[in-house]
DNA sequence: TTAATTATGTTATATTATTACACAGCGTTA
DNA sequence: TAACGCTGTGTAATAATATAACATAATTAA
């Protein structure tokens, strides 16, 4: 059984920010959003953003520096992530594939590295930008 | 064929930096390598940079905004991209696995997307570090 | 040989993220 | 209960990453 941590009142508010938008938010933004909330400097947001991150309630999307809340109740998978991109509207969607991540679980390098986390980033247009 | 691209002085100046290395390199800390060799400005090195990873010469690391050499002389898989990354020594290898390249190209998601590029990376603790 | 495209050099600035410091709250444990 | 470790807070300063805007030159295509 998974530790169920208890946020702060800082994580609160910025995880409550992220997830009722359905799209990826970047620091900056969310600072200015945050700003009436009493959160008053970057540092607050990325230490909570650090911590979001680490318990799986947000994921980061690299490619973008951005931050999407993650819809999977369980967030096993925060070490596990596959998110599609698209290069127009720059909509970002999480992508559950039960077979893909079989296989990015079992993948095994020629080197015997281990790996305990990966993140996949698809890339095109999406059917509206098509 | 693919038309054979040209490199300007400056691209082939920081494709050298960058081919000499096997480890990925932040852009900074090319800057400061090339400056001897009259490229003074952040700009010339990221434009430099936006060609090469265009034209598939070298590839980013996105997780780590840095800037590996593509060690497949053919370079058509500059869109196709998979990393494995030590989150100890921060090595970093790019993987070429047949498999694993057919199941990602082949990939389709259930929103009917259309990708052109993808890219994976992959954490853990390389054989040194476990 | 004009026009379009791509690259250059430079200055300034925007955006993203961390360091450093002082301190508060909470649970453990001795 | 006092000392400790751990995690979080607030604030200021600054580091690191990346782009905008402008003028100009070189290269390619029509």
């Amino acid at each position: 059984m998974q530790k169920q941590e208890t946020l702060t009142k800082n994580q609160k508010i910025i995880l409550d920010l992220i997830e009722k938008s359905d799209q990826p938010l970047k620091a900056y933004s969310i600072l200015f959003d945050v700003k009436k909330k009493g959160i008053n400097a970057p540092l607050q947001v990325y230490r909570a953003l650090n911590k979001l991150v680490k318990i799986g309630k947000i994921h980061k999307i690299e490619s973008r520096n951005a931050f999407i809340a993650c819809k999977n109740s369980k967030c096993q998978i925060a070490k596990a992530t596959v998110f599609s991109i698209c290069e127009s509207c720059e909509d970002v969607t999480e992508i559950h594939d039960h077979k893909l991540s079989e296989h990015l679980r079992d993948f095994k390098d020629n080197k015997g590295m281990k790996y305990n986390k990966y993140n996949l980033e698809f890339f095109g247009l999406c059917k509206k930008c098509v």
